[in-house]
DNA sequence: GCGCTCGATTCAATCGATTGCAATGGGGCG
DNA sequence: CGCCCCATTGCAATCGATTGAATCGAGCGC
């Protein structure tokens, strides 16, 4: 026995007000459930587009309110074209962003980006498939940035903040992480520390200075920062060499992120070299992940829950037209068993 | 002085076909690169369109055009609506996703969902943002899933292969992976063996009953799965808890991820417990992390490239028209130091 | 009984790019 | 010199939902 529907489906608002015997602009006010139809009429043409499962447009809807409901992501890999999405920074922070934009009723676009020119940025903000973007991290494209940041409102950026900016951003203050990761060494009685990481980036070189400014002021030598790509794999093989070529006097390795400090803590028990107790290595960002290993982590946490919800105030305000300014978070110190 | 264009924004093809002297159809031909169009008009209006930064409006585009240009990625937390969206084995999952899907020229939209009704699904696909789906686990809703993918074709799960579904699914043989994890652990002596984690949604119970097989053929005590909760920061009071009320003689733990082994080593460590003297325990997965914990972890290595790989050519079939079928991935034991 | 108000609904324009078909014009060939 | 062909370009319909303005009709007051 033959129990399908045989109606032709329902696709577009005209089928379905064909069907209601109603027009088409009835029933576009009746799912949308506006006051205007009357009740019985709204409650009729609902249910009927239930039965039938029917679903309006999107992309129609789209284009008639200049609207899509739609938040792009943007990871940025400019420093470093190796570095890979599943960076767990990246992914916790983009996690946070999940959870808050969908509460308020947005999808999140994502884009990763190789910055190959100056354009990259437009060409997403411009595309016109968000309602707004938010760049987690700055790379190397600060000017690029805040180029287009001039005239495009609905953007925020995390990252280091420089006086005088246009973008809108939100980020720790990555300085005086870095000063405390290496003054919570020196106390400890390190007396050799370096630091492990690509300066380049704002955000890293921010931290980079801090560190060198304590251990400055703490009267003990400055030491170069070591460069490692991001990647998993690549970054291993980074903190290797650096750690076979390094002087066995050094004490103290200040990480640039928890993932490198994870690396390295890897690297140094590979080479029988115990954490904290011959070398002490400090993270950055406390991840979840920072918690969870042997040895536990002692890092600098930046607030990654308070810093996307910046994000997404800044980015909501600024889509209404109003203005936003930047915010810099205070990090701290988390003390755990590395160091 | 004044340097700035003074014209008004070029906003729409016409704006531009009025400033070339020809009109939109042309303009449209000439920057979708068409030989149709006269190539030295095409020159032209291309370097125009570029002087003014005019990009084609994407919703009007895709209204005309039917098609996107974009991918949703779904991630379903029925099971466990705690569970974050940066739970490291999504992110990895979905890190391959944007290297691939971007390469092919698609965008990733996110879309994370709490199934609380039948209708999740449906519900996104039909949006017409998408112009295919890729799910991430299938959670509890295989029923759901196999009702849309009946009459939805550019559907793909990552999850278990269920005989005679009509989903178009890509996994590993997870049966077989538990039952290597196992073996593993009964072939370096140890006899009393538990499994680590909520044995409910498909693929971790074929975990489950795989390791029981293989328990259960070396005549030894089976005993039940303890469940945990995914999220990182409940997941560890769960595995806290099981590991206290824990019979002593356990000298062996097969954990239904790496995050949970990850947690478990960590929460043994605490208790004094030595990794793998007194308790072995087993990873599944093999993310890129489970290589850099200390000790490293002895894992069933899942591989992801393939996977998402198998997906993503599964799912451009799909779109096409042509079939696809499942695919079902050898799962392989990688020693390491945890077991 | 007439005009007026107000609630409900329809009408038609609109968002901006795409594309089949028609129109135009210049060149080649007989 | 005339005609046909082909390369370009223009015209107008189309995708499907939204929304301001117009219309319809019922009820009410005077």
């Amino acid at each position: 026995m033959m129990t399908e529907t045989i109606t032709r489906r329902v696709r577009t608002i005209a089928d379905l007000a064909r069907l209601a015997g109603v027009s088409a602009g009835t029933v576009s006010r009746a799912l949308a459930d506006k006051t205007l139809v009357n009740p019985e009429t709204r409650q009729r043409i609902q249910s009927l587009a239930r039965e039938h499962g029917f679903r309006p447009n999107q992309m129609a809807s789209n284009l008639r309110t200049q609207r899509t409901g739609v938040i792009s992501i943007i990871i940025p890999l400019g420093h470093d074209r190796h570095q890979h999405i599943s960076d767990p920074f990246f992914m916790t922070m983009l996690g946070h962003l999940a959870d808050r934009l969908t509460e308020s009723g947005y999808q999140l676009m994502l884009t990763r980006v190789v910055p190959d020119d100056g354009d990259w940025l437009d060409r997403i903000v411009q595309s016109g498939m968000s309602d707004g973007a938010i760049l987690i991290g700055q790379s190397d494209q600060f000017d690029v940035i805040e180029h287009v940041a001039r005239d495009y409102r609905p953007l925020v950026v995390w990252g280091e903040h420089r006086a005088g900016q246009r973008q809108c951003s939100v980020g720790s203050d990555n300085f005086g992480g870095g000063r405390l990761a290496a003054q919570h060494l020196i106390d400890s009685g390190r007396r050799r520390i370096i630091f492990m990481g690509d300066a380049g980036p704002p955000e890293i070189g921010a931290r980079f200075k801090g560190a060198q400014a304590a251990i400055k002021a703490a009267g003990l030598p400055s030491l170069p920062a070591l460069d490692t790509r991001l990647a998993a794999d690549v970054m291993a093989v980074d903190i290797a060499r650096h750690l076979d070529a390094l002087d066995p006097a050094v004490d103290g390795i200040i990480a640039a992120s928890d993932m490198i400090a994870i690396n390295t803590v890897r690297a140094l028990a590979d080479r029988g070299i115990t954490v904290p107790d011959r070398v002490a290595v400090t993270g950055y960002d406390d991840l979840p992940l920072a918690a969870q290993t042997v040895p536990s982590l002692t890092t600098v946490r930046q607030d990654l829950a308070a810093g996307t919800q910046a994000m997404v105030d800044a980015l909501f305000a600024r889509m209404r037209g109003e203005d936003a300014v930047s915010t810099v978070l205070k990090p701290t110190l988390v003390v755990r068993d590395s160091a």
